[in-house]
DNA sequence: GTGCGGCCATACAACGTTGTAACACCGGTG
DNA sequence: CACCGGTGTTACAACGTTGTATGGCCGCAC
């Protein structure tokens, strides 16, 4: 079917090596030869195999990359520009879901699939800090978004402590004193909610502002209907609060959406950020003020940093890079005013 | 470094093609050959190495999805559940983002990196009819979302013509009789923007209600920022109008936001419905009514007539299969209560 | 006792590629 | 003129797997 090496050495008269040769640019290869066989390898249109490539060379020129679900639009567009930053360095992504379900991150690390791959991003979020060790796999491995201390491997992250102080900063500037936390996970240290509240914790004691439990509201995944459950339950409550940090954007747009039926004007009455500068909070109404955490550097960064892993082997020193963050102000902690 | 079929024969005393045998439950194995193999096996942990069964079968065991770019929530969610589809056929995606980029996407048909799969779902995008062509290729390939007429390719579609209609006839329902129609593109006929238009001219038409050119509102890509510079280009002309169907929901969002910010009430003065059922829409304020295109059967379709192509060969007759639709009514064309 | 057919196991080749070693050829040097 | 080093090309093996052909062994029938 498709034109091998044998193929086009026959038609140029040459052995099939000296192909082999010309494709791969060796040197001593004269320059009429290389003109016959190149001649041959356009009349063909030679393309040579991949399969047999990676055979040999034990490359697959893919990497992996595990997210919870892409339905998330965090992870969509960290995909994108994953898919994008791999596409610029001549490797394919191979997407896989866990579903934030800690056994199915265990599965992907030893999953059959890590043989079709020549590493892997990984963004766990079912992991706890005790699992620490199941990271030290014998594949080139990066760590994405969550910071495992003394983890075994690269990571690349984001300042989740000090951009979630800085969220809450945000809102004490504002002159809010009663904060809520959206998106708890009760009893998590080193996830994004453990850290990023204890950014919030920080925030408040550095301003000598007391801690409120009732403040703080638990939510499961963080989607936008987990953030509309977290609201409610905290109105139930009945507590008091003039502002809300939620921990994802996903949770703010939904508790949004739920202060808005019920009549709280945001930002008048109640003032919320979230984190994550996804797309849609740049079209809520209010838009959503929020975080950027530096996606797109996070995903050049990691991709970077895999390749490396990849060429340079186990022994290379390990890397962890932090991604520089940026607080956005929109609508919904400030003045309303027309955007795009 | 990890274990070959020779490794294990060795430790089992048989020769590596008995191994071979056993790993794949050819008959002729006597049982105590098998156990003792099977033991060895196990005792090693030797897994078959993909990279060596690709070249031996011609397969990969992947299979490409190309769609315009996973920023779009629509495709996100799309690839959420192709992905799903495919793992539980033991079939691995790899993703290629075209930018919805004609040129682009003519590189995705021919890429290099068609050898790293076994066939393709392509949602196009750029493509005209005129490209029909183009789209007899020599590997297995199914188009998703859009349709070309007598292309030579596998289909798994949306109804977008009959759901269209049917979404211009919700709001006709409605007393509606100025609807909008938001995101053409001009000139086109059988991408999604001219089928839906084209359900949209149908509806109108067969309640006898004149077509007015002034309605129609072009649009560059279906991003939200698009939707609100249509629905600001739609005010600025000046035109009446007591109704909107947006192409698709992202569209939909911006022009809704849009309309808030000029104290358009919702449904109320302007009833509005978008297309495809992205999560946002639930949670939109109002709520977003919309079209179901059937997304998740589209996936699950798709993929299993992909693998049946991969199987089947070249010569198995063409199938184009379509998704059931399904009206969403929501706020937006309807009565404001609470959602989840 | 020879021949035959069924069962099991093995040897060999092939998939398409690349690394290594070997081999010709050439001009220049002793 | 034999030798040598550099240049260009080739042969061979290997990556790890599976299909095909082959070869033993056994028991049964003639």
């Amino acid at each position: 079917m498709t034109a091998t090496l044998r193929d086009v050495a026959r038609l140029a008269g040459v052995s099939f090596k000296t192909v082999s040769n010309v494709v791969n640019d060796h040197p001593y290869v004269s320059d009429t030869t290389r003109a016959k066989v190149q001649a041959a390898i356009d009349e063909l249109g030679y393309r040579p195999n991949r399969q047999a490539r990676s055979l040999r060379s034990g490359r697959t020129g893919a990497i992996g990359l595990a997210v919870p679900e892409l339905s998330l639009a965090y992870f969509a567009q960290l995909a994108d520009e994953v898919i994008t930053a791999a596409e610029k360095r001549d490797v394919v992504v191979v997407i896989e879901q866990t579903g934030g379900d800690r056994r199915r991150e265990l599965d992907v690390l030893s999953g059959p699939r890590r043989q079709m791959t020549d590493g892997l991003l990984f963004s766990p979020l079912g992991l706890s800090n005790d699992d620490g060790g199941l990271l030290a796999v014998d594949f080139p491995l990066v760590l994405l978004g969550e910071r495992i201390f003394d983890g075994p491997v690269d990571h690349v992250t984001m300042e989740n402590v000090d951009a979630a102080r800085a969220a809450t900063e945000h809102l004490l500037d504002l002159g809010r004193r009663r904060i809520a936390a959206l998106g708890a996970h009760e009893g998590e240290v080193i996830g994004s909610a453990g850290l990023r509240l204890s950014g919030y914790h920080a925030a408040l004691e550095a301003r000598g502002i007391a801690y409120d439990d009732a403040l703080v509201v638990d939510a499961g995944p963080w989607h936008r209907i987990n953030g509309a459950e977290a609201m409610r339950a905290l109105l139930e409550r009945g507590v008091e609060f003039d502002a809300v940090f939620a921990l994802n954007d996903e949770l703010a747009l939904g508790a949004l959406r739920v202060m808005q039926e019920q009549g709280i004007r945001v930002p008048d009455d109640v003032a919320i950020i979230g984190f994550d500068d996804v797309d849609e909070g740049k079209y809520s109404l209010p838009s959503l003020s929020t975080v950027d955490p530096g996606r797109r550097e996070i995903a050049r960064l990691a991709v970077e940093v895999l390749l490396e892993r990849i060429e340079s082997g186990p022994e290379a020193p390990r890397r962890e890079l932090r991604s520089a963050y940026r607080i956005v102000e929109r609508e919904s902690t400030g003045v309303l005013q027309p955007q795009g």
